[in-house]
DNA sequence: AAGGCTTGACCCAAATTTTAACATGGACTG
DNA sequence: CAGTCCATGTTAAAATTTGGGTCAAGCCTT
């Protein structure tokens, strides 16, 4: 069942949108501040974000830059303003949905229901891994750092989307030879270092991700 | 190219639109009131329509509802009034978007636009992959580029037709050739590469939508 | 039979993996 | 605290694999 977050500040109008979205059979979050939204996205995957623009804090338009910055979740704004630059700079930091308060509860969920419909196609069956500006998707097989897509070879690739599936485990060197290279793989030694080096070299800033534990094997932190 | 709609009864911004329209590389046809629009649509296929909801002869809403009664094609609404009675009657009559009055051509542009790109898959059962002036219609089996009709080899259009609908997702040579040439085919490796040569040339400048990753298969870019 | 479509073979350039030699750095010992 | 050992990091070059190009033979349909 799909998740929705709701940030705003003013509590009443969170506990409306949540009567009627747990109503609906959706499960609900609420933050109250654009800052406090962030943490909750990074934290939780959320299906929608339903976000104020008006915000102590940290205001919503800033809360969805950097929301963007790790997540494409969809997000549908709400304004007591009805100023035309709002809504352009809402369309141009990829915003689905533009609401005007006041607006009913029915309107929130015709549109919340609208953008659940066409996002269905998308992410269903997807797997992606996010970390910052570092974004794994292991059903494209692609690799992209802060929205630029990572040429990995073939080897490489394996060895980092293996580290991605058992993400936070500490894996030992002859796990991660038997599973990347294959069970009966027995050459040099230096092999899986020299791999190491070049997978930390491809992810760039993200090769932190990547802990050597000395003695025992490798960790891929995770997000 | 797509086709837009655009109805209202003031010819001032009707040519408002289509100018940016054009700007943009749409076809654009225009109508003054309901019943003109509702022929209109009848006649000719748009890919959206853009229609104000006050209107001599017959007002918005009934035009859409008419228009519901043929075609699904997606419609944004203008309205002076920003009342909430009329938003949610919209909604209910599956308007993709409302637009109050006064906008920015800037704004109509973006929200036509990300209909767009929504409408890939959408439009009343039909199915359709689009990419800059490639045109891939798997409902008529029909491929386009730049208005042109591709004429492509049988195997070519399978195997074009099973990336585009697997559009995104990493897909494996094994997987390719299971798919398109049959589960117990078991020819020359070399079958698959001379075929994505000739795709790969068949769709000319948009060839590089096939990603090639070494070592694994192939990947269809999305949109 | 002609013409287009599909398939298989061979070659080659480029990308990738592996090897090997050498450097580094942490931890333990005396 | 210094020395040593060994696991890991680094680099460069060799070896291997891969996918694309070309071409021609086989197979369909018309």
């Amino acid at each position: 069942m799909a998740k929705i977050l709701i940030c705003d500040d003013e509590a009443g109008l969170r506990a409306v949108i949540r009567k009627y979205a747990e109503y609906e059979g959706y499960g609900v979050g609420e933050a109250c501040d654009g800052a406090e939204a962030v943490r909750a996205c990074r934290a939780d995957g959320f299906d929608v974000v339903i976000m104020d623009v008006m915000m102590p804090q940290m205001d919503g338009f800033s809360a969805v830059r950097e929301i963007r910055g790790f997540s494409d979740v969809p997000v549908i704004m709400l304004s007591a303003k009805n100023e035309e630059y709002d809504r352009v700079l809402a369309f141009e930091l990829g915003v689905d949905d533009y609401v005007v308060k006041p607006f009913s509860s029915k309107e929130i969920m015709l549109r919340i229901a609208a953008i659940l419909r066409r996002a269905g196609k998308d992410t269903d069956g997807r797997v992606v891994f996010t970390a910052g500006g570092f974004v794994a998707d292991l059903t494209a097989h692609k690799v992209t750092i802060d929205g630029v897509v990572v040429e990995l070879a073939p080897k490489i690739a394996d060895l980092l989307f293996f580290f991605v599936r058992n993400k936070g485990i500490a894996l030992s060197r002859e796990k991660i030879l038997a599973e990347v290279w294959g069970f009966d793989y027995f050459g040099d030694d230096r092999t899986l270092d020299t791999h190491m080096k070049l997978l930390r070299k491809a992810i760039g800033p993200y090769g932190n991700l990547i802990k050597t534990l000395r003695g025992l094997g490798y960790r891929f932190e995770e997000s």
